[in-house]
DNA sequence: CTAAAACAGGACATAATCAGTCCTGTATAG
DNA sequence: CTATACAGGACTGATTATGTCCTGTTTTAG
């Protein structure tokens, strides 16, 4: 599993509207409050819409806000809504895409990670990131 | 993490010596078993050879073997021999390369994660993974 | 009703990385 | 001395990552 910069900056988009729920956030608030270029933003937004994580109001005065409650929103979903599904190696993600699985003993070695991966980042919700201290 | 083609065939050669431990094996033999481009393994070998991981004998009758006992080599070893160090987010890698990871609540979830990683593969020596059964 | 603010979506750009290949050179067994 | 096998550098083509830009649409304040 690997995260891109943009599932990155997607995961910091959404906790920063976790932190701000209710409200509508616009793109340039968030795009400086997190440091990410806007137009990218911009496209992640899009398509955080489409995975309805987040839902956009148009026009002046426009923005975003969370779509569901942020303690219904986990980290695995948000980088899978952006990415699509990944693992460290792409036998543990379709064992077809290598003639050996079958019999390699490494294969259960790379299903175990990415099963801990996944149940890392499913176990935290962004109402639980917006509350960690650090 | 992502592992690579190249360090998944490299983690496939080692693997395969260790099944034949003592013996030179050549960049031939080892591609055909394990269902590897012949010249890309050369130079997967080459950097093995570097790494102190494998030695190679020249000549006629030439080729590979292991330079060290195979319980002494582990699965984060030879991967990291390919690619490097290497974490599921670049601010787990080095905190220097994201401008929030010192107030970010995400960081320490990735951080978590490359560690969990880390264990993992250094659990699994290949003496251990030649004898794993499937 | 119109201008400005803000999102939507497609096209484009650029750099890096991945996954190899190829060619020349060197060592060595027989 | 020749065939076999590794060493190492250069090169290539495809894909992905990381954005930018431009045009269009929606909405609201005045």
């Amino acid at each position: 599993m690997y995260v891109t910069r943009k599932a990155d900056y997607a995961v910091r988009c959404v906790l920063h509207l976790s932190k701000y729920p209710e409200q509508v956030v616009s793109v340039n608030d968030i795009a400086k409050a997190m440091h990410i270029p806007k137009s990218f933003l911009a496209k992640i937004l899009q398509r955080l819409v489409r995975k309805n994580i987040v839902m956009s109001i148009r026009g002046v005065n426009g923005g975003f806000q969370l779509s569901r409650n942020p303690k219904d929103i986990n980290l695995l979903e948000v980088i899978e809504a952006i990415q699509g599904v990944t693992a460290a190696n792409i036998c543990a993600l379709d064992s077809k895409k290598c003639r050996l699985s079958s019999t390699c003993s490494v294969h259960p070695v790379w299903v175990g990670i990415r099963k801990e991966i996944e149940k890392r980042l499913r176990e935290w919700s962004f109402s639980r990131l917006a509350e960690a201290k650090r």
